[in-house]
DNA sequence: AACCTACGCAACCGCAATCTA
DNA sequence: CTAGATTGCGGTTGCGTAGGT
């Protein structure tokens, strides 16, 4: 990767490279609270800090930041993953804008550690096997807790609002965009899901029901998601 | 106990997009 | 308008470590 150069040295531009020390990440993130993210070249000029401008950046965002999330990736998170990686393929940053918290760098190493090996058709039905299982289990527990059905209907409406909302946004926004996310809407409700609304838990067969797995933060809707720039 | 292998993660690189003078 | 600088993204690599033999 570095050459001859290895870990922790300097390159020809007199940057330091390799692990960051809890110093150096010190003063990034002194820098980053005093002056906010972005300007990442006058990180070294302002700080002392021997790094470049990308290195800072990437250290910022794949390890420094405050609202960054530790710990595994949950079994929701993994479903979000595999959905979207079927719909976008490798844009992490785009999948990682629908996860708060995760990074494209995060995602990225997951998915080639779990899923890389797999066949795309493979992968894509397994995902849709355990989200339907999911669907399922999840009934099974609205049945047995009415008074939870009834507050999982109001999240759903809610969320369908919010869609709706940010729909209206998104097409004043960009009108190329929504057909595209349009398209992808109509094949997860026709053949792509052929079991997403068969039990009528979402009666619309939007995405609603995707963002409503226990402990998936909220958001401020699926298009949104889907809505991410792409570059 | 020593070695091997696979996995998880952090960090780098090249390239493309975007910004700015 | 354009060229150079900066930023962001995706692919790749290397290190540390846990688990297996």
């Amino acid at each position: 990767m570095d050459g001859q150069l290895g870990w922790g040295t300097l390159d020809n531009d007199e940057w330091r490279k390799g692990p960051w020390t809890a110093q150096e990440d010190k003063l990034l993130t002194e820098h980053v609270s005093l002056h906010g993210d972005g300007k990442w070249n006058s990180v070294s000029k302002l700080t002392g800090l021997r790094r470049n401008g990308k290195s800072c950046r990437l250290r910022w965002v794949n390890y420094l930041r405050p609202d960054l999330k530790r710990g595994n990736i949950t079994p929701q998170e993994e479903i979000i993953i595999q959905e979207l990686h079927a719909l976008w393929g490798n844009r992490w940053s785009n999948i990682a804008r629908s996860l708060p918290g995760r990074t494209d760098n995060e995602i990225k190493n997951y998915w080639r550690t779990h899923f890389k090996k797999s066949k795309p058709s493979k992968k894509v039905e397994k995902a849709r096997a355990r989200f339907l299982i999911r669907q399922r289990q999840e009934k099974q527990g609205q049945e047995e807790q009415q008074h939870l059905h009834q507050g999982a209907q109001q999240q759903q409406a809610d969320m369908r609002a919010a869609m709706k909302r940010a729909e209206e946004a998104a097409l004043a926004e960009d009108m190329e965009e929504m057909t595209y996310v349009y398209s992808v809407s109509c094949m997860l409700q026709g053949g792509g899901f052929s079991g997403y609304s068969s039990d009528g838990s979402t009666g619309d067969g939007s995405w609603g029901s995707l963002w409503n797995l226990g402990d998936v933060p909220d958001r401020p809707s699926a298009v949104t998601a889907l809505h991410g720039e792409r570059r």
